[in-house]
DNA sequence: AACGGTACAATTGTCGACAATTGCAAAAAC
DNA sequence: GTTTTTGCAATTGTCGACAATTGTACCGTT
């Protein structure tokens, strides 16, 4: 019970080398279209092939490298288009999410939305942009958890595991620091209103969404990263 | 130890055995809740653990099993909440799918969804059901695919694959198939009109699979299979 | 010099053996 | 009779060696 840490070790080599080359794509230190090769990792992780290609196939399933078969396995190179196609899928999922979870959601979780709220209110008074993100973060997940739908739930959370380029999303945010919590507290009041209109509140959502990528690419144009391979 | 020197050899044995495992799953050669034995099938397909293993992990992004660690794989069991979790989600993405695929669609898939359509048709009127949905599928797959949103594809086909139900979902559509091909034709019509509202699309497809589901619902119902273990 | 073939090096695919873990059942203790 | 301990069998986890494949540089032919 309170061997927490003997429970990690406990756990495949290969979830734990699938983690360690999450965090290493994620923090950039394998650029878009690297080789992972095999025997090169074997080494540095001092593991056998087996955990190694099973962690190959977790990162797979994650979208973070693609197998090609008898070449190899490479970190995904993301594109614009790759960008283009996320956010109306997450719209709408998490759209559908909202009006899901509207007629369901406990007055538990209205308080933890809440809490979020609070949380993101302090940090648009201090600039803090990165805890913003954090914080928005929660509350997103806080109504998705709350739709009950176990596949949406899933799909979402492995979306958002997609973001490879969330490492640098923080940054644009503070152009609308301001106009995003207001929109965030919208959509908590249509919550709290149990007599809301439940249509209302799942356009709400998306269209928050569908704002995010306009100035996700406002960004990406005005910074103009070069960040292909 | 050739199983298939036919076959075209490029392709890895995991990939083989994984379609393999696939099939047999659908055709409920194995039962929800069966333990899938390595040394079993390994002597069954005369290949190794490692094309096996990478199997399993295949079939665990198909959706299809569960792999507990130091316990084995399982085939999922779906229960009624599965599938009523799962159109939801269906009906959102197919929605999406028809209002992206509204200004884009071209001509000859125009063409080819009238086609799938015409086929339908006669489908409904020789009450060959299974012939219905294999074109009510075509259908389907064609605005989906004219869409252009690779994301939002994928996530479907996966999505669709996960249907182990439809290996007896056909049963229940002789009862609604003129209604089915009514909203089919429907459909269509918005789809040629460039004029029409893409809102009044999207909303049809999501409320055509939310009207499927409970009929779907209904036919569980009737017919009572215990098809839980 | 251009082309085609061939040997070689790098890398992934497959294999079977051995280690580690779990579940269960039988034995032991109370 | 019930609970705890212990040992065994079944199953998965990990390993390193060997086979198959691909790309490439070199060599020979024209």
């Amino acid at each position: 019970m309170n061997l927490k840490q003997n429970k990690q070790r406990v756990v495949g080599l290969g979830s734990q080398v699938a983690e360690a080359l999450t965090t290493a794509i994620l923090e950039g230190e394998f650029k878009g279209g690297d080789q992972l090769i095999e025997q090169e990792l074997q080494s540095y992780f001092g593991v056998s092939r087996s955990p190694l290609r099973e962690a190959f196939r977790d990162l797979e399933k994650k979208g973070l490298v693609s197998i090609v078969p008898r070449k190899g396995t490479y970190v995904k190179s993301i594109t614009q288009k790759d960008i283009e196609d996320h956010f109306p899928v997450r719209a709408a999922l998490e759209g559908l999410a909202a009006g899901l979870a509207h007629s369901v959601i406990t007055e538990l979780q209205l308080e933890q939305m809440e809490t979020e709220l609070l949380n993101m209110k302090r940090a648009v008074q201090s600039k803090d942009t990165k805890t913003y993100y954090t914080h928005h973060l929660r509350f997103h997940e806080i109504f998705i958890s709350a739709s009950g739908n176990e596949l949406l739930i899933e799909t979402l959370t492995s979306l958002r595991m997609q973001n490879l380029w969330h490492r640098f999303s923080f940054h644009y945010y503070q152009e609308g620091l301001q106009r995003s919590y207001r929109v965030h507290r919208e959509i908590f009041d249509l919550f709290h209103d149990s007599s809301s209109d439940t249509q209302q509140l799942r356009k709400l959502v998306e269209n928050h969404i569908h704002v995010a990528l306009d100035s996700f690419l406002q960004y990406l144009k005005k910074h103009e990263k070069t960040e292909n391979s």
